[in-house]
Order: C-alpha cells, then structure tokens, then sequence
DNA sequence: CCGTACATGTAGCAACCGCTACACCCAAAT
DNA sequence: ATTTGGGTGTAGCGGTTGCTACATGTACGG
C-alpha cells in the first residue's frame, strides 16, 4: 500500500474522519459504519490511510495542527500577560474559547484519549502528556516573566493547568458547566494575589509597600 | 439465567474479575481472555453473571461497596473540619490516601468510566455523576458549616473538588506525580485564605487591610 | 443406589472486526 | 489503439466478540 499520490482529496477525507471521531468517539469506532456515514466504503479508507491506526493518528495530528484554542487570538486581544491582571485576563479569554460550541463539542474526544493515553502509552501516550505538557511550559514561562523563579513558576503554572483541567472534565461527567464556570472565576480570584508577589527569595520582612493601586 | 445460589464463589471470581479490571481496563476488556487469567471459562463467567454488563456493573458497584478512601479514617484523624485549618487537615489526610499505592493504581480506571460515561450516558453515565456530586456535597456541607452561604459553600465545593480531579488526571497523562503533590499543597496555599472570610456579601471595593503576617 | 440440582467442559452460532485479493472502470499517456 | 495506473466495488479471509445448546461431571438427599 504505497500512497497514493492525491492529496486533496485525502485530506477533504480526513476532515470527515476527523468530524466523524468528533461526535462518535474513538473506541466504539470502526471502519465499515465510519465508510457508510462518510459515503464511501472501507476499503477506500484503508487504500488512503493504509491501516485504521494510522488514519485515526492522522486525524488526531489534524488537531495539533489546528488546534482548537486560538492562543495567538487570545494573546491579541488581550495582550501577552506581563503582569497578574494580564495573566488573569488571558486565562479569561481561553476559558471563554473552551466555552465555545466547537471546543466544547472536543472534549470529551480529549477526555478519551487522556484514557487511552494510560491504557496504551506507546500509542496514544504521547499525545495528551504533549498538550499537558504544552501549556504547563507556557505558563511556567509567563510565571517566570512575572517575576518568579523556576520552581515557584512552574509550581503555580501546574496549579493553574491541572486545575483547569479538573473544571473542563468534571462538567463532562455532571453536566454543571455553569456552576464550573463559576468555579473557575472563584478559583482565579483565590490564585491572582498569590500571583502578585514575586518574593524572589523572601528575605525576612518585606513591607512590599508597592502601592500599584 | 436464573440466579444460581453460591455466593461465596461467585463474590469470590467477582473480586478478581474486580483485580483484573483493575489492571488491564474495561475498554479492552473480553470475557475468554479474562477467564483464562482467571483460570476459568467465558462459560463460567456468564453462568455466574448471566451477561458482561452485568458483570462490569457488579464489579464496579463492588467499588461504591468498599469505597478507595477512607473518609471515616480521614476524619477520625484530623477531626470533623470545623474550620479552614481542620478543612486544609482533612484535604492533606485525602490527597494522602490518593497517594497509596492501591488507589493510585484504581485512578487510571476512575478515567476510563469518565471517558465511557460520556460516550455511554446511559450505562456509565450515573457512576461518575455520582461520584463528582458526592464529593462536591461533602465538601459543600463543610464550607457551609464554615459560615458561607449555600451559593459560596458550593462554589468553593467545586473549586475544590474539579482541581483536585485534575491534580490526579494530569499526572496519569504526564507521569509528574511529584509536580502534582507540590501543585496540590501550594493550590491549598492559595485557597485557605478565601475560607478564613465567609465575607458575606462583599460590598465593592474591599481595601483587604489584612496584616495577617 | 438412584435422582436431582448445581457446576462445568465442549462446540459452536451469528455478528462483527481489520484487512486483502481481485477484478473492474475510466481517463490520460504512449 | 493500446497500455498504464489511479480510483472503486465485491467478496471474502482469518480472527474475535458475546452468548448459547448440549452433554457431562459431581455431590448430596431420598
């Protein structure tokens, strides 16, 4: 099965996988009810994709490449977070993409490869450690512009990720988003003031009269 | 299938169909191989069980039975937490207990059947639900027994309850169990402050004159 | 000593799985 | 006009799934 050389329409397919994995899931997915929804028949499937693996890996990457948050959007409106409110306002404006029709619809997707994940680690393991991973670094590195050292940075960026992604999953099994959006402001409101104080290496008694408002 | 009347084998391969689980998920899951780890027949299983749901359904109601933490233990050593202190005692005994190996070792399980409640509402759906829900209303009962009101006790309830279930999610996904348990103590850091105040109805600007240290 | 009920092994069913062999269609190149 | 090769349908392979029919073993009460 060497690939065949069309790419557009290989990629037009693999949209529809994609949107297919979307609403029904990766477990219960097989290739003869995916051909059917999807108008044509396995056996195209495979002479695209070569084997059901490498198709669902492939429309897993779409994602990377596309992603779903639209971070460079986030960092424009609300400008690159130099400072605890900037901080705060970014992380308000991804809460309100994940609030978004779209992303929401990916969640569960995601929830189940973060399954996957443990149960097959060659497999899917990488994907979902990349993406916690992904956004652990950017925070420890926004934390660390704030003033922070490594470990305070990268400790509070954990807190902030981890979290999050507590208040992401927990709707999907309760079905309370608002009350987790709620949750989240709560949580911001408890986390900004420790964000505040840099205490490079807390000597003793700083009276921080920094007085910014 | 009627019911057949031996309960002492059939709780006993049910506690190892319960080990099994444990081990190798409920996605993958198939009767032959399971017998056979288990020494026995698919045959044996179903005359037992009479079907694979109900077999996954018993096995996983053995869990609500003999619960992983040990919350009577939990609040016989640190005490009914009557205040933010007691509450942060009561939280470190908890994450204490996630930090056994047993637990631990359920929690990749704990994920699966989120994953499956999303996609299977109907056979999953109430396990998780429930489990989220139980949580959120201890701990709201608690807050509340703090002084908050009913809105506020349920807000720091679901703070509480949706990071803490992702402190133990991420690490299943990046393996950084030690990042976690630091997240977890400097996330409590930030949240017992914000218990100490019921701050009944907080009335605009607030100046926060705390000279707590 | 036998009958009956619990317990278990063997064989197999129908459905589905991922995947493949093979033939065919048709447009473009030779 | 024929060859070539990308696209596609059909049929089926070997395997696994949950589950069942049937026969047999075994232990105990009559």
């Amino acid at each position: 099965m060497p690939r065949p050389p069309d790419p557009a329409k290989r990629r037009a397919l693999l949209d529809r996988v994609r949107a297919y994995a979307l609403r029904n899931g990766l477990t219960d997915l097989s290739l003869r009810p995916l051909a059917r929804a999807l108008g044509t028949s396995d056996r195209m499937l495979l002479y695209y994709f070569g084997t059901k693996e490498r198709m669902i890996a492939e429309a897993l990457a779409l994602f990377e490449r596309r992603p779903l948050l639209r971070v460079r959007t986030a960092l424009e409106t609300t400008g690159s977070p130099t400072d605890p409110a900037g901080l705060r306002r970014f992380m308000e404006e991804l809460w309100r993409q994940f609030g978004e029709p779209d992303v929401r619809a990916a969640l569960p997707l995601y929830l189940e490869v973060m399954s996957a994940s443990v149960l097959h680690p060659d497999r899917y393991g990488p994907v979902m450690r990349d993406i916690v991973t992904e956004w652990t670094d950017l925070l420890t590195s926004v934390f660390h512009g704030l003033g922070m050292n490594r470990d305070q940075a990268l400790t509070q960026a954990t807190v902030l990720t981890d979290a999050c992604l507590g208040l992401l999953m927990a709707p999907l099994a309760n079905g309370h988003w608002a009350q987790a959006d709620t949750a989240f402001h709560a949580l911001l409101d408890a986390l900004e003031p420790g964000w505040r104080i840099p205490e490079s290496t807390r000597t003793s008694a700083d009276s921080t009269a920094r007085t910014a408002n």
